[in-house]
DNA sequence: GAAATGATGTTGACATTGTCAACATAAATT
DNA sequence: AATTTATGTTGACAATGTCAACATCATTTC
């Protein structure tokens, strides 16, 4: 009958990624997370700062998941469409992680470390690809690749130009691939 | 003496415009609007039924000042420029028209067809651009124009890249045209 | 012009939510 | 066993969105 929980923090946080996942961060409200944890409202207060510290957790938690998805992927193209998959397949949790998230990130570095990562990871990827490029033409690369795959994340999801457009959209989402090597490289 | 302001909900919409703008959209709170507007906190419910309606106004009013300000651009890549200086200077209004907004678009139908009519502008200029295109290659370019233009921004906007990149990232913001031109048709 | 009607503004109240302080109990350390 | 630390609880409060009831101004109707 231990009056502790087991693992309280880790429950709490998985509950909030449900719920962020399901809905989105802004339905997290600490009370109901309490209340499905089975513990009062402020025993959250033992293990998070604040609620923005859960935010940071959930982002941490979000980051490993796209990571660990990649990691069998060994074709460059198929990064990108990893990507925008995980952007798609966890459209509030991709919010959370790439959003304007109003998170104080200097008090995060583990979370800006792991955003680096992801870029410093497709930065290598394409200096693979492009052996000879300078520097610069590479950053200028990756940075539009970067751009190109997160901005396709916001278009496709938001439902901007559902009208007559559809047809190409679906186009697009169901050959990823295609897509990005059309557009990478032509 | 009139007890009725005189034009009360444009006062509202133009505070709440500019808390937004300087701060964010979260730190639009109408008590506060109320207060500054010199009203009492309820007022503006004879006005809006409700914040998200607020929130939609101010969306409109984005969309707006975007469209206005690209009607004297006439070269075709002075749009994207257009594009990524505005979400630039306006981040936080940026932020309510492209990010996640939790609004239920469809309760206003006129800010989806804005968001639609910027897109199709965007077509248009390509299509003179490459008038040999099929529909189907004009709608990729299109839909990879919009993607790596929003998502430009996204990534000169959060500090994501600081480290080591700025550098080239400080390039790119300087020559937005080159950089599209350098990216879009190789 | 007085009376009725609708528009606009006010005060009071309430629910929701994040958070703190004070207290209680369990667990770990001495 | 005694003390300290970790963890959980209840009560309270502030901030915020919103509703209901009432007040006042403006407009239409007779």
């Amino acid at each position: 009958m231990s009056y502790h929980k087991e693992n309280l923090k880790a429950q709490l946080v998985e509950i909030a990624w449900e719920i962020c996942n399901a809905e989105s961060w802004q339905k997290v409200n600490m009370r109901k997370v309490a209340q499905k944890a089975g513990v009062s409202r402020t025993a959250f207060y033992r293990h998070f700062k604040n609620k923005d510290d859960l935010k940071a957790e959930l982002m941490q938690r979000g980051f490993e998941t796209l990571a660990k998805g990649s990691e069998d992927v060994e074709q460059f193209f198929s990064y990108g469409v990893h990507y925008i998959r995980f952007g798609l397949d966890y459209p509030h949790i991709y919010d959370l992680m790439f959003g304007s998230t109003n998170l104080d990130i200097s008090l995060y570095p583990d979370l800006k470390a792991q955003s680096n990562a992801s870029f410093d990871e497709l930065l290598e990827g394409l200096k693979s690809f492009m052996p000879d490029a300078s520097d610069k033409k590479l950053m200028i690369k990756a940075v539009n690749i970067w751009a190109s795959v997160h901005g396709l994340v916001g278009l496709l999801r938001r439902g901007d130009l559902q009208d007559g457009k559809s047809e190409q959209l679906k186009w697009i989402e169901n050959n990823l691939e295609e897509y990005l090597k059309m557009t990478t490289f032509r």
